[in-house]
RNA sequence: GCGGGUGUAGUUCAAUGGUAGAACGCCAGCUUCCCAAGCUGGACACGAGGGUUCGAUUCCCUUCACCCGCUCCA
């Protein structure tokens, strides 16, 4: 699947991630959890950019959608009736010939020995449980009847709290409810970096309808999320919607599409769109027996909403905007000899810091004095950075790896010391470009905060 | 979970059955310093546990983690 060329990538790529402090293994003193990742202070300025934007476009700039945020911790009952509770466990039983893993229950027995159905061997690994769902015991009694799980996806809490949302916002169909939050589930086998944890957050919006709009409203959320992946940074070239298959869709689901990204070490899945009709509330309220129902006052009928749900994988869509960001090029250096310059090329809206401020030199206290007052002027509107230690392109460089897009340089001129038409300008940098334009300092918030939004 | 591979400073690598070097990076200092400059000084590593041995980073076992291939993938 990915080539060697792709292999070294992505490993500077995760070197790069634990040089700057944008990922790191959990645990990592300790050895390392497998499976489990924790984001340093640029990563959580990266992860937070995404999430806020995404609440942003799919909340606040909207009439139709509300937010929840719904507890992690899950009642049996609840997953119970969604399915997972039996779908999530089985006993799973490996083939040692021919490598197979099978479920315990659907493995034929010959003259009373087991055989796999795969290459007939005999020679099988004894049945475990195999529990996708994390499991944990609510107050002191260790009961079955005190078990929760962690829950295995954010969606489940919306659909239990559908009532209650409903009749406190006053929404009327079609409206969706949207939430960010942390899931977990025991893969088998973690790979690839963050993007198959145990541990991950979704963003997901559950937007309700009536039936007859569920089709297209399907195409509709397949569109607006597309637009959201190229306004982040991620070019469309490198995503594709896969149409599931019926025979592969979820038996509920009447239309999905999967959001993939070409990731170095293949092409994976972003989001899932799916049209899940009306299963969900069904299921629930079936088990709780309490109505979900909605009653439409202009047809004075009561029904199950149906649903359609974009659900997108955050960390997932945070690697592949380091992977899309990340790029080398060849840049001189201070003798004009060309070097390669690591880059991360995040879109302003993005970038985990908006602009470095950099005195040309520390050991000249106006220079500091004037960066310290620029850092005050930008700091309330925006994530920035002051560095006044080592030589300027380095200072530029630095920031060109973790992906800063604007730079700020103090210079003698700004202190009005060699023309003083010149004073109270700066140079402002531009990352990608390397380009560098003298404006003045009032002018600085203007011309960033629009670029940055 | 199976098979294969790999674990030495932050990173990339080196050496060694007698407890480790480099480069870059990082920190401090000097320098009117605009694209990883120079000079001086400094901090930082053998994934963990056990065994063999007078002595283990090196050999053996276990374990943990990562990578590749299967497998899995609501």
């Amino acid at each position: 699947m990915s080539s060697k060329s792709d292999t070294q990538r992505m490993e500077k790529i995760v070197s790069l991630c634990k040089r700057r402090g944008f990922i790191f293994q959990s645990s990592e003193i300790y050895g390392g959890l497998n499976g489990v990742w924790d984001y340093g202070p640029l990563g959580v300025e990266l992860k937070n950019n995404l999430k806020q934007y995404w609440w942003r476009v799919n909340v606040r700039e909207r009439d139709d959608v509300v937010g929840i945020d719904g507890s992690i911790l899950t009642g049996r009952a609840v997953l119970k009736a969604s399915g997972h509770e039996d779908t999530f466990s089985d006993p799973m039983v490996d083939c040692r010939t021919c490598k197979a893993r099978l479920r315990a229950d659907q493995i034929p027995e010959k003259n009373g020995t087991k055989q796999c159905p795969n290459c007939g061997g005999k020679d099988l690994t004894e049945a475990r449980p195999f529990n996708l769902m994390f499991s944990t015991q609510m107050g002191a009694s260790a009961d079955p009847e005190s078990i929760a799980y962690l829950r295995p996806e954010t969606a489940q809490s919306i659909f239990v709290q559908f009532k209650n949302v409903l009749d406190t916002s006053r929404k009327k169909l079609p409206f969706g409810i949207a939430q960010i939050g942390k899931a977990f589930r025991n893969e088998i086998n973690p790979r690839n970096f963050t993007f198959r944890s145990r541990e991950f957050e979704q963003m997901e919006l559950e937007y309700f309808c009536r039936p007859e709009q569920g089709m297209d409203l399907l195409a509709y959320w397949l569109k607006e999320r597309l637009k959201f992946y190229e306004s982040v940074g991620i070019a469309r070239k490198h995503l594709h919607v896969l149409e599931v298959p019926e025979a592969e869709r979820s038996f509920y689901s009447k239309g999905t599409y999967d959001i993939e990204y070409e990731f170095p070490f293949g092409r994976q899945e972003l989001e899932g769109v799916a049209y899940r009709t009306n299963y969900d509330l069904t299921q629930h309220q079936t088990a709780s027996g309490k109505s979900l129902e909605y009653f439409d006052e202009e047809t004075k009928q009561k029904f199950l909403p149906h649903v359609v749900e974009p659900s997108a994988g955050v960390d997932r869509t945070v690697l592949a905007l380091i992977c899309e960001a990340y790029s080398e090029d060849e840049a001189p250096d201070d003798k004009g000899k060309m070097e390669t310059r690591a880059v991360l090329r995040f879109h302003p809206r993005m970038a985990p810091i908006k602009c470095a401020i950099l005195p040309l030199l520390k050991n000249k206290e106006p220079l500091v004095a004037k960066a310290r007052e620029i850092v005050s002027l930008l700091r309330p509107h925006m994530n920035i950075f002051y560095d006044e230690s080592g030589a300027i392109g380095r200072r530029y460089r630095r920031q060109d790896e973790i992906g800063t897009p604007f730079g700020v340089t103090i210079d003698f001129e700004t202190l009005g010391e060699n023309d003083s038409a010149l004073t109270n300008t700066v140079t402002l940098r531009e990352r990608d470009s390397m380009k560098q334009e003298r404006v003045n300092i009032v002018d600085l918030l203007g011309i960033l905060s629009p670029r940055i939004r």
